[in-house]
DNA sequence: CGGATTTTGTACAATTAGGTACAAGTGCTT
DNA sequence: AAGCACTTGTACCTAATTGTACAAAATCCG
């Protein structure tokens, strides 16, 4: 499998079928079909036959794949076969309720880190994690090799963290602040922006 | 313009184009290129244009656009040139992040409702709103005409809620848990799962 | 005022993504 | 053991998306 070759697009589905697999797992289910999965995501089926032949001959005629089987290589595709260790940067309310998220640790990730530059909430809890300064941002990043982080400052301050965050090795970005990352192409940024995925749906109602 | 004929992936454009748009003209700018636009937005100049052409000629050659135009432009193609009622479902901490945002009432959407199904959280208070009980919930929608909801229930219960708010009109979903849901082609799903969205980028590490 | 510069909107070309169809492998049933 | 139903992986085709290039319009500047 040749990374580089493999479309953004198809990449971006591989987490949603790896997602619904882990589900039908939970259900105790065994095997899948490419036409089963797709009715639970709602992709084709040779959509996903075709986004999953990009990576080797996972299935069986007849059959279709085994679920537990489909599930590691997604994962080891994805990267996911490991647990990523994750800082959330910005202590608001969305820092809370990510900090406070159960549905990492399942999936890969495992938050080590909550930074604030908010010298009030520097020292205070959440759950288990101690509020640390930003001003110590970088260096504990870099000493704890982390590579992906989220943010959940305000729009004014997330450019300014976004390079701090590079800088200090970061190389996965999901933001939550409501503007476009200038960042380095091999840094990636995904974005989360409630409204903006709203207006996404207004236009159609 | 013909709403029928633009292309899910060029709507998809139109928010962030508009969110930097509002950014410029908070600025107290009043001009701007597709040239420049894109640098902010981290698309081409081709492609903005392209994108823009679509709904009418807004620019001006040698000069480019007027921000405040473009903005009233893209608000109107959106149709966040009025407010959205919005109703959120499950008042856990995700709940209450969209509750206090102060991201919403600026782009278009103000929330009138939460709901849960927690009797013990129903009468509660998040900022100024008293929890609801999600077995009232399809008559108030329904009642307040409201179109667009948020969900941020347990994967467990998603499809199930997402029935009910189908059931009492919702037009559009913004759904937080992890599930694909299953709704008639006339109701909207936009995602939004961190894990998933993590996924996407640890392919690239 | 006139040439240089900027910028749009679009025609055309290239690339990418998705749909269709089917040979071939697998297992089930009788 | 033979036929049937199911399902994959892929070759081929079609549609959708993006990139390139440029004529035409608008402004700027000396």
């Amino acid at each position: 499998m040749n990374a580089d070759k493999i479309p953004d697009i198809i990449v971006g589905r591989l987490p949603v079928y790896l997602r619904a697999l882990q589900r039908m797992a939970d259900k105790g289910l065994k095997t899948t079909s490419s036409q089963e999965l797709g009715e639970h995501v709602g992709i084709s089926a040779a959509q996903i036959r075709k986004d999953i032949s990009q990576f080797g001959e996972f299935g069986k005629q007849g059959t279709g794949y085994s679920i537990e089987f489909l599930t590691d290589k997604l994962r080891s595709i994805l990267k996911v076969d490991r647990i990523w260790d994750v800082v959330v940067v910005g202590a608001g309310d969305m820092g809370h309720a990510l900090a406070n998220y159960q549905g990492f640790k399942d999936r890969g990730f495992h938050i080590v880190g909550i930074f604030d530059n908010n010298k009030e909430k520097v020292g205070g809890t959440i759950g288990n994690f101690t509020i640390e300064d930003t001003e110590i941002m970088v260096e504990r990043i870099k000493a704890m090799g982390v590579k992906i982080a989220m943010l959940t400052v305000p729009a004014a301050a997330a450019q300014d963290v976004a390079e701090k965050l590079v800088q200090a090795g970061v190389r996965a970005i999901l933001n939550y602040a409501p503007i476009t990352l200038n960042v380095p192409n091999n840094v990636k940024v995904q974005y989360i922006d409630p409204s903006t995925h709203l207006q996404r749906m207004t236009f159609y109602l």
